[in-house]
Formats: structure tokens, C-alpha cells, sequence
DNA sequence: ATAGCCTTGAAG
DNA sequence: CTTCAAGGCTAT
């Protein structure tokens, strides 16, 4: 019996993003099967239109994979596979310019599995994911967890928690590269380099999301593709987040282990982290005064933290299951058995919001124009540039309205539907604060974090 | 049109 | 030289 560390080459082991079937290496930006290697390259060589019979929804795997070519490649395009990737030329043979993204890509996921040994997971194999979804929680698991495992509650033998592998996520969406590597993509004039028209805007900058065979009703607007960019790769914050954690709990010293809570504190530590500095670095917020970033960071840093968690759910997530920024699941069963009435109302709560953008079918666009709508709150007091951030947040709730219209052209109460889930996220935030203020009066909190002083902060100021 | 296998050829 | 992702070929 083969333990998946010791097949030769993990990677071959991964499934397709787009059908499921068995990979045969990188193609056009991604690990994907031979058939949609094919069928991508067809569709772009060939300028080929497809047209849906159904809905625009079709589920695309390896027995249903040849029904709907244009929920096919819908789907090819939505996982990250790249058009630039196919030649123009037609020139055979030799390299391009996704080389060195490929070689990244391996040596993540080389890092990963290493991690993964080191935490003692045990990766499951993803073909029994696929297939056997309910059956999983028996056969799939064997997980003894170190990371939250240290509560009495919490019984081993019936696998609450499970890792979730990383292939299910996009492998290399447009966005996970790096500013040198847009700009290398987008000044390739080289002559096997086939670059879209489609795929650069008029500034020659790169435009990961626009597409040349887009169906009607789903254009997007100028301002959502900007978001995107600065929209961070949840398997790249997978992997950092972990890799932090890790750490932390190597510091922690080999006796104790922290308790569940204090996990998932670091996490939700870390989770802010990331949060800052995505913020840090996107669009319109670079032009605000530090104390002006401040001021926005520290009145939202809980709703962002929320709308992280629960957007997770509602594009990752699976039924039951909590799914955490690090990949692992956890089963809500746990949760409740932990949890006291206020966490458990909260968890409540927010597991009714995650059904709501469910059913608003709440996409990565849309949650990208949601955070950026949350963190330009023209409602905070004393800022120096009051108007820049509301004229922000007017421009996102425009462009959020246009692309949802775009979106779902026949459900006008959409939009509104998605700003009274901010406006709840808003509620369950404060509650949130609350209940970890009270966890940091009974002394519960770690409390040399960005947590702990975001929490505070906030104090300071009402 | 699909998908498995084959050929090519620049990068390392 | 070897690698391996690109395009090509062809029976189904």
C-alpha cells in the first residue's frame, strides 16, 4: 500500500480542475487532463462559439465533460487557464514564457507536502474525494490531528476533521502572479507568445479576466477586473498561513499544545494579516494617509475577517463542514459540541448568512467588490479624506451593481440582496468583537497579536 | 469533435 | 544532452 509522500510524482496524482480526470501535466497554465488540454486548445485555435442549451451551469466532469463545450470552457477559463498560452504561431516545440510559473508551482506544492508530513496530515487521495463525498468522513480520513485536537470533546475515531486537499482550489489562478511576472506577460511581443487582443486592455496592462468568448450578460466591468488583481489566491494564503502556523506551533514547544480556542486565534491572527496587507497594497487605498488606512482598517478589520471566513464557505465550502483558510475542515458537529451559546448562535448565524450568498450564488467578483465596499466606509469618523472614500465606496457599490445586473440580468433584487448580507455581516461582526472581548476579560486571549490590538483599538476609539 | 499518443524544439 | 509543454496526428 503506497502512501501518497512516496509516489514518485505527487503531481500526476492530482485531478483535472476542470473534469476531474487524471492529469497529464501543466497545460496552458494549469495541471489539467489531456481531453481539456485538447478541447482548450481547439476552442482558441479554432476560434471556436459555443452556445449553452441549459443554463450557463452545467456540471462539467469526466462522463458529462463532452455535453456542453461552452460550459466547458466556461469552465477551462474560470479555473485559470491561460489563452496567452495558446500560440498564435502555431510554433511547435521549446518553452514559454509559464516555465518559470510552472517550476514555482512545483516547488509550492513540494513545500506543501512537506508540510504536510511534517504536521503529521495525512493527505487524502483526491479520487476518493471526488467520488465518495459522503463516504469520505470513514474511508478517506485517518486524521489525528496536532492542530485541533487538544480538546476533551473531540473524539478521534469519528474523523470530525478532515484536510481538504488544495487541488480542489484553482492551481494558478490568473492573479496569483507577481508584479514583475505581469509585467513580463504584458510587453511579450515575443513571436511564439500569442497575446489576445482581449487579454490586454488599451494601457497594455494585463487583464487576467477578460475573455474573448465571453457569453453575453457576463462583461465585466473595468473597476471588478481591477479588485480581482488585488484579490489574493486563496492557495497561495493557504500555504502562507500554514506555513506561519506551523511555525507558531514549533515555537509553542513540543509538551502542550494550544488549546482549540488559541488556535484558532493564531489563524484568525494570521487571516488579519493577510487582510492588511491586502488592503495595503490595493487600488485606491494606497492614495489614502496612513492614518486615514488606519482608521478604515480598524472599523472593518472583523467584517473582512467574517466575510473571509464565510465567503470560504460559500465557494469552497462543502455542506457540514467549516472550512478553514488553512484547508483543514472541520465538522460544524464539533463546532457546536465546543462551542457555548453565544459562539454557537454566532456560528448560526453565520452559517444562515453562507446559505443566503449560496443562493445569490455569490462569486469571486462580487466578493472582491463586497470587501472593497466594506473597507471604504464613509461612516468613520475623523477621516482627513472623507469625500475620496466616499466617492470610493460609491464607485464599488456602482460597479458591483453593474456587473450583478451583468451577471443575473433577470434579478434586479440581487444587489440589494447582497448589501443587506453586508449589512449583516456588519451585526454578526460586532457581535463577534464582542465575544472575543469578553474571551479577553476572563484572560482567554492570547494577546500579543494583531487581534488583540485590533480589538483594542477600537475601544480606544468609541 | 474528442482524446490518446506522437513530434518538436527552446530552456535548463 | 535531457526535459516537458507546446502543436500535430488519427481512430474512434
Amino acid at each position: 500500500m503506497y502512501r501518497m509522500e512516496d509516489v514518485p510524482d505527487a503531481s500526476l496524482e492530482e485531478l483535472c480542475p476542470v473534469c476531474g480526470d487524471k492529469v497529464s501535466g501543466y497545460h496552458y497554465g494549469l495541471l489539467t487532463c489531456e481531453s481539456c488540454k485538447g478541447f482548450f486548445k481547439r476552442t482558441v485555435q479554432n476560434k471556436k462559439k459555443y452556445t449553452c442549451a441549459e443554463n450557463q451551469e452545467c456540471r462539467i466532469d469526466k462522463t458529462h465533460r463532452k455535453q456542453c463545450p461552452f460550459c466547458r470552457f466556461q469552465k477551462c477559463l474560470s479555473v485559470g487557464m491561460r489563452l496567452e498560452a495558446v500560440r498564435g504561431d502555431r510554433l511547435r516545440g521549446g518553452r514559454n514564457k509559464f516555465g518559470p510559473m510552472y517550476k514555482r508551482d512545483r516547488a509550492l506544492k513540494q513545500q506543501k507536502k512537506a508540510l504536510i508530513q511534517a504536521s503529521g496530515f495525512r493527505i487524502e487521495n483526491n479520487r476518493a474525494f471526488i467520488n465518495h463525498q459522503r463516504g469520505l468522513m470513514f474511508t478517506g480520513g485517518l486524521l489525528p490531528l496536532p492542530i485541533l485536537h487538544s480538546t476533551a470533546l473531540h473524539d478521534p475515531e469519528s474523523d470530525h476533521i478532515s484536510y481538504q486537499p488544495a487541488s480542489r482550489f484553482s492551481l494558478l489562478p490568473s492573479n496569483s502572479l507577481g508584479p514583475t511576472e505581469f509585467a513580463s506577460l504584458s510587453d511579450g511581443a515575443d513571436k511564439s507568445e500569442y497575446i489576445n487582443n482581449c487579454a490586454s486592455s488599451s494601457d497594455g496592462s494585463y487583464q487576467p479576466y477578460s475573455r474573448p468568448f465571453s457569453p453575453q450578460g457576463s462583461r465585466m466591468p473595468h473597476l471588478v477586473m481591477e479588485f480581482m488583481r488585488c484579490d489574493p489566491d486563496e492557495l497561495l494564503l493557504q500555504n502562507k498561513i500554514a506555513t506561519h502556523l506551523l511555525q507558531e506551533l514549533k515555537d509553542w514547544g513540543k509538551g502542550e499544545s494550544p488549546n482549540t480556542f488559541s488556535l484558532m486565534c493564531l489563524i484568525a491572527d494570521q487571516t488579519l494579516f493577510s487582510i492588511v496587507e491586502w488592503a495595503r497594497t490595493s487600488i485606491f487605498f494606497t492614495h489614502l494617509n496612513v492614518s486615514d488606512q488606519m482608521k478604515l482598517l480598524q472599523n472593518c478589520w472583523s467584517e473582512l475577517l467574517l466575510l473571509d471566513i464565510i465567503s470560504r464557505q460559500v465557494l469552497y465550502g462543502k455542506e457540514g463542514y467549516l472550512l478553514l483558510v488553512t484547508g483543514q475542515e472541520v465538522s460544524y458537529l464539533y463546532v457546536s459540541s465546543y462551542a457555548g451559546p453565544t459562539l454557537a448562535s454566532l456560528v448560526k448565524r453565520g452559517q444562515e448568512l453562507v446559505e443566503r450568498l449560496h443562493i445569490l450564488k455569490l462569486n469571486r467578483q462580487q466578493l472582491a467588490c463586497m470587501k472593497f465596499f466594506i473597507l471604504f466606509n464613509p461612516d468613520v469618523k475623523q477621516l482627513e479624506d472623507h469625500q475620496y472614500v466616499e466617492s470610493v465606496q460609491e464607485q464599488v457599490k456602482g460597479a458591483l451593481l453593474d456587473y450583478t445586473l451583468c451577471k443575473s440580468p433577470g434579478l434586479l433584487g440581487c444587489f440589494a440582496h447582497l448589501l443587506l448580507c453586508v449589512s449583516e455581516l456588519r451585526t454578526l461582526s460586532s457581535l463577534a468583537e464582542d465575544y472575543l472581548y469578553c474571551k479577553h476579560l476572563n484572560k482567554e486571549m492570547p494577546c500579543n497579536n494583531l487581534l488583540f490590538e485590533m480589538l483594542h483599538a477600537k475601544e480606544n476609539c468609541a
